[in-house]
DNA sequence: TCTATACATTTAAAAGTTTGGATGCATTGG
DNA sequence: CCAATGCATCCAAACTTTTAAATGTATAGA
């Protein structure tokens, strides 16, 4: 397990607003950036940031449909985070 | 389970020193402040600093014995944490 | 008691993060 | 083609984190 990816996954999480995004998408499955803005009440930007932060931490999925951008979990990610921390204990 | 908990302790984790702080408490059981601040080449202000903010966290327990302060996983947290992010997926 | 050791706290500087306004670009619908 | 929509980028302000030097407090040993 690569120490880089644990640290940027953890980052990725450690915010309430991602967090927020994180569990949408696991009860949803898919979101745009569009319903992330209605859901946090955050600017149209500051939602782009925090997606580009969770799509680059390899957490979140992206799939482009045209003007689109539907996110959806990477549940690879999200089980090695899980089993690495599991590992230490 | 609480998200505030999820906050701070991926926060902890999120961080090079801490991560390597945890891992080396997985495999040595407990350590002391001076252990780390020779595995880590920080400052002992630096160290104290981290090591709070891992106390602080959850995700690791302090024991104090004179005046040392022996750190041991937190098991549980690591458990807790690692099970909520296994649920979302 | 005096000294050394272990850790905490205060302070301050540098670096990074979060946020929104302004703007730009691409796609879609009329 | 034009207007509207969805997202990215640039910029700047506010805030937080990381780090170490200086200093303080407590315990342990000579």
């Amino acid at each position: 397990m690569d120490n880089k990816f644990i640290e940027k996954a953890s980052g990725a999480i450690a915010d309430k607003y991602r967090l927020q995004i994180l569990q949408a998408l696991s009860e949803k499955g898919t979101l745009n950036n569009s319903d992330i803005q209605e859901m946090t009440g955050l600017s149209q930007p500051c939602v782009s940031h925090h997606v580009k932060t969770l799509i680059d931490s390899g957490l979140v999925n992206s799939h482009k449909e045209g003007r689109n951008q539907n996110l959806s979990l990477n549940k690879e990610g999200l089980k090695d985070l899980s089993g690495f921390l599991n590992k230490l204990t």
